[in-house]
RNA sequence: ACCCGGGUGGUGGAACUGGUAGACACGCAGGACUUAAAAUCCUGUGACACUUAAAUGUCGUGCGGGUUCGAUUCCCGCCCCGGGUACCA
């Protein structure tokens, strides 16, 4: 009997949902796991063979583990708010819901075909109002909650309220102070906008004028948008913004806890940016003012030989001395004319020199105050002491403004410790000298903060994230406005209304039709087209992206809750996720942000953990493989990529022109008609062939419609069927590495399936019997089943695939078609190939679902061997193998050892000055 | 520049805690079956040397050193590739 991989695919994946196989429910007598998948946005172009790799390597691992005795939630849903179909509805006025709805549809027929084990009853999307409402809920609990620095977490706002009536607190209002007491409604509101955690401020944000948008840190690259590659610009905008800093160390200690890649905490680590250091007041010699540097280095103050604040330093105006004037000046303008990606590409030493000096505060030293691009306004204070001796930096400036080094590190006793290394012994710095860095660090701040001249502080360039989007198709802030009209109102700008937020009875606030999906124009979304919104006086802005996808893992667990995001005993069984398998892409946006609205969540009481992701596994990108044709420039000739080599010479340039990957074969022969028919423009030109066959050359590049080099699923699973592409999937090489998807191997996986299903068929009837297995089968068995455990627990499923392999063929070697045997088989295979394990499963005679079945247990009886085929090395060179007894002593095994001829012969009549004998592995004698 | 990965046959990749490097698969070559093709099955396949053959030897996991009876694995130095961050005081 033939298998046929289409029949069997339509059988089951009806049986499946007929007989809701997949359906989860809580079930308090198995252990729960929680195995989870970045969700994704689903573009208009559909899936490519990239996409469901971690879902083909997370559905493995849900089956595997609900065959393991585990009661696993495996949910799919969409993150089905953003950009793209926003875009899409600008340039077409489609409705991005619809343009939406229909994306949705197309990846879950492309998904259902691969054959996962989605319990597609808990689906979410971000874009349902029922989903929505719960965005917006957790939205009011940041606005509504403040962080404590005390108890170290966040608190409803009333207990900061009742503290400030309680100590009637004075507080600064437009830069009066002022009593909380005899503070307006609108004040005190004002006010609490410095505590909230999700608060609206004017902020220098990120603008695109292209985009007509506002774009998060993380959205920008080198001044460009991530998007569109368009020029940013920085403007003041009254924006929503969440205050992550406040959550700065927690976020960074939480990942001690995570079984996440080292490079992925890393990266966290990286983006929050946490340094220790001090605050020290420089004061401005014959002057009032202060300066104030933020240092790491607290030690090397000594060595301090200028100070260098950033060109923007608000004091730069008023220290500059009037011969200084004009360079000041013409500098700044210097500064102002380069681009952001000027200045981080040629990284030159400029400055100029103010005129103005400081004291150093601990021996009076008078220094120098420069101004440099190289000092960033928005880190620190804006303003550092340098020190020559001690940051490659200040050495570079001060070699080219001709400043004094003092040395004050003898790294002498350290050979090969850098600049930037924390060793060595002060010298040059009175009270510190003699001591170690370490020791002189630590002795600097207690002096700086006795002496009254800085304080300890911790710093951070992780900044608070924007949450305002000029945007239609987002959630709606559920905000309301009331209009007070106050004319000095701290927030200043085309509007000084106060922000409300509605009460949780109003949500879900709907997001309203409009006419037009371009923004506004005056920098406000779309939203503000609509008239009934507007004269309601609801907040235009939406939220960003990572709103709906901060917090939908909690949403599986209770996807149709009307009452609450999630009810408390189903957060109390499922808890966080167990396991999350997504791109390395969202290292921090994503991955910070749901780790944010959890501790929030957490603090609040809402969540009975504070981490969402326990462990994470970023599986590696599948690349495409894109072809060309070689083309004879200025010439209507193409060259067939195996004879190009006759044309590489300095008076022939050869171009190349790209071609739909669909018209080549495994060969790389290149079907000219198709491509004709495809690009017309080329018909008449000329095609030289070697052989008779047009060949192109190939490159390795991202998959992408744009580059003609997309493999889509659907075609793959038509022509091999589900079961052998989720196998080709996983054989293709470990999981997190990327690699080229390359069907030439698709064979080897296929021819696989078919000798497996032959095990069971001959080519007419059933061949399955019940006669007692060997010990040789029995031992086949048991090492598949132990070797499939121990590589599925660790995601090594390329190498699960070849054992699969070696098993099957081992099998037909043995002629076994033994029912004791196969049904085992049957069910280790289960989770990677489920639609020829059902029905193999069920022609067994079994009732019910394999996939609800026990995977089977090893016996490692089976695997004990009684002998071992040892390597006999001389001198570490392998020269003659022997078999002898498991339980053999080093003493025989030395007599027996010595009796094989190849030993004698290289041992060369020479005693023996060693034997090594390693039980089970190895034999190795030393002359 | 820094941080994290990685470098193994013609190709994708395998190798437990230091213990027979190259599993499994692709590709290639030869053979069987077939009128033929597909499918299937069998054999060989790291390089070099030697040999009629069986066999055997030398080299070989990016490069150079080291530790060890023994190193793809551990240590030191360097080169290259991928990803991330970047004037962060």
């Amino acid at each position: 009997m033939e298998f046929d991989f289409r029949r069997i695919e339509e059988e089951y994946r009806k049986y499946w949902i007929e007989n809701e196989v997949y359906t989860v429910t809580e079930d308090s007598t198995k252990p729960k796991y929680y195995v989870l998948d970045m969700f994704p946005y689903p573009s208009g172009a559909g899936l490519h063979v990239g996409h469901p790799l971690g879902y083909v390597a997370s559905d493995i691992f849900s089956r595997y583990k609900r065959m393991k005795g585990f009661n696993v939630l495996h949910p799919m849903g969409f993150d089905a708010f953003g950009l793209p179909a926003e875009q899409y509805a600008i340039e077409t006025g489609t409705h991005p819901q619809i343009t939406t709805d229909k994306a949705i549809a197309t990846y879950k027929e492309q998904l259902a075909k691969i054959g996962f084990s989605y319990d597609w009853t808990r689906e979410v999307k971000t874009c349902d109002p029922d989903y929505y409402k719960w965005t917006q809920w957790i939205f009011l609990q940041l606005f509504d909650s403040w962080y404590n620095k005390e108890s170290n977490k966040a608190e409803k706002i009333e207990t900061l309220l009742a503290r400030f009536e309680k100590e009637n607190r004075t507080v600064d209002v437009d830069g009066q102070p002022k009593q909380w007491n005899l503070l307006t409604e609108d004040e005190k509101q004002m006010h609490l906008m410095h505590y909230r955690l999700a608060f609206q401020s004017y902020t220098e944000v990120n603008w695109c004028d292209a985009l007509g948008c506002v774009l998060a840190n993380d959205e920008v690259k080198d001044g460009k948008s991530e998007r569109g590659g368009f020029p940013i610009e920085r403007r003041k905008m009254k924006q929503w913004s969440l205050r992550i800093t406040a959550y700065a160390d927690r976020l960074l200690e939480g990942l001690e806890t995570l079984e996440w890649s080292e490079s992925m905490k890393e990266m966290q680590r990286n983006w929050i940016g946490r340094s220790e250091g001090a605050l020290i007041d420089f004061k401005v010699k014959d002057r009032e003012d202060f300066i104030k540097v933020f240092t790491t280095r607290a030690d090397t103050i000594f060595g301090a030989t200028f100070l260098v604040l950033s060109p923007e330093h608000e004091l730069v105006e008023q220290l500059v001395t009037a011969e200084q004037k004009s360079t000041i000046d013409e500098y700044v303008a210097y500064v102002k004319s380069r681009s952001d990606v000027e200045r981080q590409q040629e990284k030159k030493v400029t400055g100029a020199f103010t005129g103005a000096y400081a004291l150093n505060p601990f021996n009076g030293t008078s220094i120098p105050i420069y101004i440099a691009e190289y000092v960033l306004a928005g880190y620190g204070t804006g303003a550092i002491m340098a020190v020559p001796a001690d940051d490659e930096r200040d050495k570079k400036f001060a070699e080219k403004f001709g400043l004094p080094v003092i040395e004050v590190i003898d790294k002498s006793m350290y050979p090969g410790a850098t600049i930037e290394d924390k060793l060595g012994k002060m010298i040059n710095s009175e009270f510190l000298n003699g001591m170690e860095v370490k020791d002189a660090i630590a002795k600097m701040l207690d002096e700086v903060e006795s002496r009254n001249i800085g304080s300890r502080k911790v710093n951070y360039k992780l900044r608070d994230a924007s949450f305002s989007r000029q945007r239609y198709w987002g959630e709606p802030i559920p905000v309301k406005y009331k209009v007070v009209g106050e004319p000095d109102s701290p927030l200043k700008g085309e509007s000084d209304d106060i922000p409300y937020a509605l009460s949780a009875s109003e949500l879900p606030l709907v997001l309203p039709e409009v006419d037009s999906f371009k923004p506004s124009g005056d920098g406000r979304s779309p939203l503000a087209n609509n008239a009934d919104w507007v004269a309601k006086n609801y907040e235009t802005d939406t939220m960003p992206g990572y709103a709906g996808s901060s917090w939908y893992f909690l949403r599986y667990m209770d996807p149709k809750n009307k009452e609450a995001f999630a009810a408390k005993d189903k957060l109390d069984y499922w808890q966080n996720v167990d396991l999350y398998l997504g791109g390395n892409e969202h290292a921090v946006g994503h991955l910070l942000y749901a780790r944010l609205w959890t501790k929030v969540l957490f603090d609040l009481g809402y969540l009975p953990f504070d981490e969402p992701f326990k462990k994470l596994v970023n599986q590696g990108m599948i690349q495409g493989v894109s072809n060309f044709l070689y083309r004879i420039e200025n010439e209507n000739k193409f060259v067939s990529s195996s004879i190009v080599d006759g044309y590489l010479h300095d008076e022939v340039k050869v171009d190349s022109i790209r071609t739909n990957i669909e018209f080549v074969d495994n060969k790389y022969e290149l079907d000219v008609d198709a491509f004709i028919k495809w690009r017309p423009e080329y018909k008449d030109f000329d095609f030289e062939r070697s052989n008779g066959a047009f060949h192109v050359m190939s490159v390795v590049e991202k998959m992408s419609k744009s580059k003609y080099n997309v493999v889509n699923p659907d075609d793959v699973i038509a022509t091999y069927g589900a079961d052998c592409f989720r196998m080709f999937e996983m054989f293709l090489g470990p999981i997190e590495q990327s690699k080229p998807w390359d069907d030439k191997g698709i064979s080897g996986v296929s021819s696989f399936l078919r000798k497996f299903w032959r095990l069971f068929y001959s080519e007419t009837a059933w061949k399955v019997t019940d006669e007692t297995p060997t010990d040789k089968e029995l031992k086949v068995l048991h090492k598949t089943i132990k070797k499939i455990n121990e590589d599925v627990e660790k995601m090594s499923f390329n190498t699960s695939v070849s054992q699969f392999m070696i098993t099957v063929n081992e099998l037909q070697d043995l002629k076994c078609s033994k029912r004791a045997i196969l049904e085992p088989l049957v069910l280790c295979l289960a989770p990677f190939a489920p639609f020829i394990t059902e029905e193999l499963w069920k022609a067994l005679g079994n009732k019910g679902s394999v996939h609800k079945a026990a995977f089977p247990a090893l016996e490692e009886k089976y695997l004990v061997e009684s002998e071992f085929e040892y390597p006999v090395s001389i001198n570490g060179k392998t020269r003659a193998s022997i078999a002898l007894p498991a339980d053999i002593s080093q003493e025989d095994a030395l007599a027996k050892v010595m009796e094989i001829e190849m030993v004698q012969k290289w041992m060369e009549g020479k005693p023996v000055k060693k034997f090594v004998f390693v039980k089970g592995r190895i034999v190795n004698i030393v002359v």
